[in-house]
DNA sequence: CTGAAAGCGCTAACAG
DNA sequence: CTGTTAGCGCTTTCAG
């Protein structure tokens, strides 16, 4: 059925050790034999059998990636980023979203560690404690799975790549704050980033202005991030009392605006807002969005990269953070 | 280093033979014994080898899937139901975006094949005809690897799934002219759906509406459809003989609305836009997108089920094509 | 019900 | 430069 190095090798009348040479370009082989045994190869179509290789030499040029969802716009942009730089060095990827399902998190890394991968990017996972997980973690990193996190979830001993959300919140809210205004509302979900809230305090503290509690909504992970808003601004518009809105990314910035305008609030007249993402549809919702940009090219070469290198570091290599800064957008909002 | 078989067996005292049974759930095994591998298997934390297995199986539970690029809302909202309806059925998604790259669509189909995958899941590929990958398909074919297209490029032999590009185009159209409107325009990408041209123009014609080629602006592939629409708009607006647009995808509609606020053309009491897919974005742009909605969800599951149904069939089954029903969203433009 | 042994397709010493 | 051979970790007859 299948044409194996067998095949070949009888083919160009050869043993089967100098054929698995040519195709791995290793050991010195007579230019002869060579153009004799790629003829066959070529002739037969024989393609080698990537799981029998694996077997003996351990490494499987796969690598998982776990986002929380791709069906938006920031992780499906940095999946394209990631996929394509690993790919120009030789590596497939292994998508699993999780949609913070914790039963589903750990079958994906199950799956992870039976397929063998050379190394995980992990996204952002529950806050929950999960046995279950710090014991695959643990078993990964006993076995040398490279292992890097995306969006921090400060699991121990895990280096991860991240933007600098704090500073990022406290450059929109100052920016705010520089345009005159006082009283700022935060919308945010609280498993995304906490930082970003952080910051929004910060920066209003840094400016000796008060924080009202009654304009900071907060939520857990949502599905969808854009209702939330979207509600969020419902609530707020009953309690007016802010001239801007600092959202906790762009997805529920889109609710806000959509909900402002359906009651009638001029943007950036009545109310501004700044976002965090800079997702793709910032510029073609209207107004167009004023946010904090996430570098999406540079992190995910970033995250690449430091896995690249852990993965030829021949004794662990230590643990690090690597924080990729911000860049304010002013758009129209 | 690695925890393998053996180990577990040596654990339990009992031979690999036995320990592979219980994995396996096949042969009976005596209860008391199950138990004791179980435990064995619990205190070591074994992981069978998933290559080894496979190579032994010649199954590898795993799926390629090649969609042009993940960073666009209808590609990234489709992977996330492919991959949790496979996952499901206990298969991995291999995810490898090709950005129409002929090159990149060549090197995809052989890492496939490499690694052996059970099924395969193309996107559309470009138009150009290309012998490599005519001969990758035949490969892949006689391997018996079961092989699925979505948004048909009608490749001979192949079971497409999809949606009534025509019928969903002459809907839009024909909504169009229901609402009073004759000077219809379009835009849209060739290499995309060439069928939607066609919707727009049968439907016209079926309305006894001239078709002025002035007012169709029509591209090949291009990576940005937001801006190709938001140039074609410009170009539209400088023609002046139209008050209504269909629109390829919502993506060129989103360039195309950005375009005509900026020009002060209002949406939609000047100008009405219908657009095609319904990618999440719609909703939530401003006025909301009038559009033709594409069963995403449905899309997906048939396509895994098409799949799976060609790889437990015995003999190669009859290459179908299946065409799922589109639906007019109408919203405010 | 359980063990022994023969591969699956390939790579990597080890000889020649 | 090239052939022989011993595995990689697992499944699957074939005996017992």
């Amino acid at each position: 059925m299948r044409i194996t190095i067998k095949d070949v090798a009888r083919e160009a009348n050869v043993s089967i050790a100098t054929v698995s040479r040519v195709i791995n370009r290793k050991d010195k082989v007579k230019e002869e034999t060579r153009l004799k045994i790629m003829k066959a190869i070529e002739k037969l179509n024989f393609i080698p059998d990537y799981h029998a290789r694996t077997m003996v030499q351990k490494k499987t040029k796969m690598i998982g990636f776990m986002p929380p969802e791709l069906a938006n716009g920031y992780w499906s942009e940095l999946s394209d980023v990631i996929q394509d730089a690993l790919w120009k060095k030789g590596y497939a990827l292994l998508v699993a979203s999780h949609n913070m399902d914790e039963e589903k998190i750990n079958s994906i890394l199950d799956l992870f560690q039976e397929r063998n991968v050379d190394g995980i990017i992990l996204g952002p996972l529950t806050s929950r404690k999960n046995i279950y997980l710090e014991k695959s973690i643990e078993n990964l990193r006993n076995r040398r799975v490279a292992l890097v996190t995306l969006q921090g979830n400060n699991i121990p001993g895990i280096t991860s790549v991240d933007v600098d959300h704090l500073g990022g919140a406290m450059s929109a809210v100052q920016y705010l704050i520089n345009s005159g205004h006082e009283k700022i509302a935060y919308i945010g979900a609280v498993s995304a980033s906490r930082e970003r809230e952080f910051g929004y305090r910060n920066a209003l503290t840094f400016n000796h202005i008060p924080i009202n509690e009654e304009i900071v909504i907060l939520t857990d992970y949502i599905e969808n991030f854009t209702e939330f808003g979207y509600e969020a601004a419902g609530k707020l518009v009953s309690r007016k009392k802010f001239t801007a809105i600092f959202c906790g990314n762009d997805l529920i910035a889109f609710g806000v605006i959509k909900a402002l305008k359906e009651m009638g609030v001029l943007i950036p007249e009545d109310v501004s807002i700044v976002g965090f993402d800079d997702i793709s549809s910032s510029k073609i919702i209207s107004p167009m969005l004023t946010t904090i940009k996430q570098p999406i090219k540079e992190i995910g070469s970033t995250v690449v990269d430091v896995l690249l290198d852990q993965m030829s570091a021949e004794t662990g290599s230590i643990t690090k953070k690597i924080v990729l800064p911000t860049e304010l957008i002013i758009r129209e909002t």
